[in-house]
DNA sequence: GTAGAACTTCTACCTGACGTAGTAGAGACT
DNA sequence: AGTCTCTACTACGTCAGGTAGAAGTTCTAC
């Protein structure tokens, strides 16, 4: 449901490592590599507006858009979806518990502690 | 790219709550009440080979498949691709880790423990 | 104050995934 | 031989996402 296309993605990750809110311009200028046309970033920002990943500011002229949620939270959001898909969660969580290298095991532990 | 639309979903749930290799009519029948053509099913168990999520023995004359990997491997995939999308993995995590009730923390705790 | 630049909105086209199924051909059973 | 059952191939409709142009609106610079 929160699924997100390549354009989508790079538009998010550029809004994500912004420390405000961008315009149009902004996104379109960040990503110009791809040569692509402005209106097309337009109609992917109104796409992610429309998912309720943006939020769009029409107070100035150029519109400005931020991220309610931050990268992070939209990533645990995946991961739940994705367990959503299990009869039985805990078993599906002690299979990820396995699939994660020995680092991030720590983090994860540590993150459960401070609860 | 691991997506699975809800026919093909039906049918990996009926496969993977399977113990043994299913043919193509059992999963037709399994999903009857859907009232869906037999041929539909055969699409989607013929989509799901190509996606890798089935494997098929053509042997007899009805084909049989089966999941090679069970739902939670799946879903441990699917949330490594989540977790894939992280610039910091280490800080996703933590907020993944936050995320969950009190009891699938204690499943997370265990099963870090016993690795 | 008018021309051009910059912005938004609306509409549209293309592709790929998925739902859905029919037709044709091959093997099996009677 | 006729019928049943299975697979392979093809196809059509829909929806999401990539991509962008046309038209309308507002600002800005001369």
């Amino acid at each position: 449901m929160t699924r997100l296309g390549n354009l989508e993605r790079a538009a998010m990750d550029v809004i994500w490592a912004a420390p405000g809110p961008l315009t149009a311009r902004d996104v379109a200028d960040a990503l110009g590599d791809r040569g692509l046309a402005y209106t097309t970033w337009l109609t992917v920002l109104g796409r992610l507006e429309r998912k309720g990943l943006l939020e769009r500011d029409k107070g100035a002229r150029a519109h400005t858009y931020v991220a309610p949620s931050s990268r992070e939270d939209h990533i645990a959001v995946l991961m739940q979806q994705a367990l959503g898909q299990a009869e039985d969660r805990t078993a599906a969580l002690a299979h990820f518990a396995r699939s994660v290298s020995p680092d991030e095991a720590e983090a994860l532990r540590r993150a459960l502690e401070g609860r």
